[in-house]
DNA sequence: CAGAGTAATGCAACCGCTTGCAAAGTCAAG
DNA sequence: CTTGACTTTGCAAGCGGTTGCATTACTCTG
């Protein structure tokens, strides 16, 4: 009688100290263990009556499938990873959050990767995960392209974020959001922005700086790169002097998470925004709730996040790779900390 | 010669179509499984020589553990399980973070679990990760004692914001910080203040009502309590009409989205904070995000995130159970949502 | 009523890894 | 030389499932 802990046949009250196998169901309902697995997998191969009465000490005996021994012999684990470079920052927890609610709809567990932001953490979650998962959701990925194709080859890969031809990825496209925001600085009076840039490991990065580069051309604005590693609040507070040195009249930051750092540090040197300094950010995570609200670009992470899940729930149905892009559109969302220009030194 | 799919010995770009198995790197070596699989986990009991030479052709081969495998027959999983109400609420990410990164260290992964604020969900997750994890990091769950008590008798458990005797626990004490915030508000002439309460099965919301209530007593503040199910920045914006019929001068919010939520309700009706209403949050996740800055009572979630991830790998460690409860105090962070009272219809 | 077809179930091998036990080899002591 | 102790390695069973194939018992044809 060993594994089955139940306190009688009566009651329910299972204490599973030790876990229940389809061998001690197949002893309660007196058929064999195959019978019992396909009672769960091919029930239309038993008959409908046996099929009850297995169900019926499964669950008398408070049983639940052993992913991990089941996996070991179909290659399939019911697992998807999720990996991100930094869980904190806001951008990823509502786009986390609909790819472990659609996958747990579809019967899918989910871990969960933080990176630190550093290329070889994320390498080592994913090759140390990679034998317990079906596939993968990697957001804004620091690995480099190769080391993503092989992951792929592996298992299959959505990537939300970064565009590698052939994968199947979701992309935030920040170029609507720029194109406005530098209208709208330019309406505004402004000529010199300094951009604060992500990481270089990140696409989003790459595409807004390239974004921005070409909105600024056609706008003639002057658009100076300042370059920040690890997106956070204090790099952005950090960031600050060179923002003054430089002379611009606006900022445009990676990240709400920056440009909030960049308001702190403005305040911190009375610095007024926007009187004195415009304040744009990139990815609305912090909705209204900065002072001055700020104003930033849009991009719907939790949406980001449905896709992605979709695509990966997709390919794993079907059972082939896929190539989709999906691109996600941008909008400038105007609110306190844009002004028109008021050269500081003026 | 399946599973290997090295294009060579002398270069080390490995495919991995099919994974490398012990048995490979078994024939590679000239060595028996067992043999293998003792390089790793039994090393002292081989010959230091044969251990190179297994260890040798496993890199050459690209070989990972199979940890689904290898708790089959140990065991144990190497993954611990964190289950959270709703990662989107920024108390969350951070402990999520620190969690992660200590269990990363042990040699650990981590599944995320989001029970989306519902109990039934919250036991579905958890019994479905039973089988794949070693133990489990339950943060503010929101099922019943008996539900959790069924659970530690099979995995490990470790609480946050949950008090129950006998498990390992981490409870964040509002008393200090509602101690402060009652005497300041106390202190600038507020009598009437509403607690906005958060779901009823939340410990952590118990406590500050319970906490609240004591303060005010002793201070001759009179508390109304309004119910609000579950928090977030809506939920705190809706309630913002029963807070104006109660007659009272000042709020405190179950956490700081339901007071950025308050807020934005409040500006929505042309209501000054903190001239016509006084607002105090909890948690401190917002940092000095919104406007005007809140005030509120600090909850270092990263902490808790600590003190629990050492918990559950000091337990797992060990191997034995800890009924340790540890206490993180909180104090009261002002900010500049709080001022003397100046009632609306005086 | 023999023979074929079908439905329901069991047997046994296998997934990748671990581990108790036994075998083989080495070496010093008796 | 034996013998015993120790070191190093292999054999084979087992972890909890799945699944191809064989088996059994019916049912249906002709």
């Amino acid at each position: 009688m060993r594994g089955l802990s139940v306190c009688d046949v009566t009651g329910n009250r299972k204490t599973a100290s030790t876990a229940v196998t389809i061998g001690d169901i197949a002893r309660v309902a007196g058929v064999s263990r195959s019978t019992v697995s396909r009672a769960f997998s091919r029930p239309e191969l038993l008959n409908p009556e046996t099929v009850r009465r297995v169900k019926a000490a499964a669950d008398q005996l408070g049983y639940v499938v052993n992913h991990a021994a089941r996996a070991l012999s179909t290659g399939r684990f019911g697992n998807v990873a999720v990996v991100v470079p930094d869980i904190a920052n806001p951008f990823f927890p509502p786009l986390v959050r609909r790819v472990q609610t659609l996958a747990d709809a579809a019967g899918y567990a989910v871990f969960l990767g933080d990176s630190d932001e550093i290329a070889d953490r994320e390498a080592n979650l994913t090759s140390r995960l990679s034998a317990q998962v079906e596939g993968f959701v990697l957001a804004s990925p620091r690995l480099d392209e190769q080391r993503i194709r092989e992951l792929d080859a592996a298992r299959p890969v959505v990537l939300v974020n970064r565009d590698i031809e052939g994968l199947a990825r979701v992309l935030i496209d920040p170029s609507g959001g720029l194109d406005e925001a530098v209208a709208h600085l330019h309406r505004l009076g402004h000529t010199r922005v300094v951009y604060l840039s992500g990481p270089r490991e990140s696409w989003s990065d790459q595409q807004r700086r390239a974004a921005l580069d070409r909105a600024a051309e056609r706008a003639g604005l002057e658009v100076i790169v300042q370059e920040l590693g690890r997106p956070s609040s204090a790099g952005g507070r950090d960031a600050v002097g060179g923002i003054l040195t430089s002379g611009a009249t606006a900022v445009i930051a990676f990240d709400d998470v920056v440009a909030q750092g960049v308001m702190a540090g403005l305040a911190l040197r009375g610095i007024d925004v926007p009187r004195d300094m415009s304040v744009i950010g990139c990815d609305d995570t912090l909705a209204a709730g900065t002072h001055p609200a700020l104003t930033t670009i849009s991009a719907a992470s939790a949406a980001a996040g449905d896709a992605a899940a979709e695509l990966l729930l997709g390919i794993l149905a079907i059972g082939e790779r896929s190539d989709a892009r999906v691109s996600i559109a941008t909008h400038l969302v105007v609110r306190a900390t844009t002004e028109a220009a008021h050269p500081i030194d003026g």
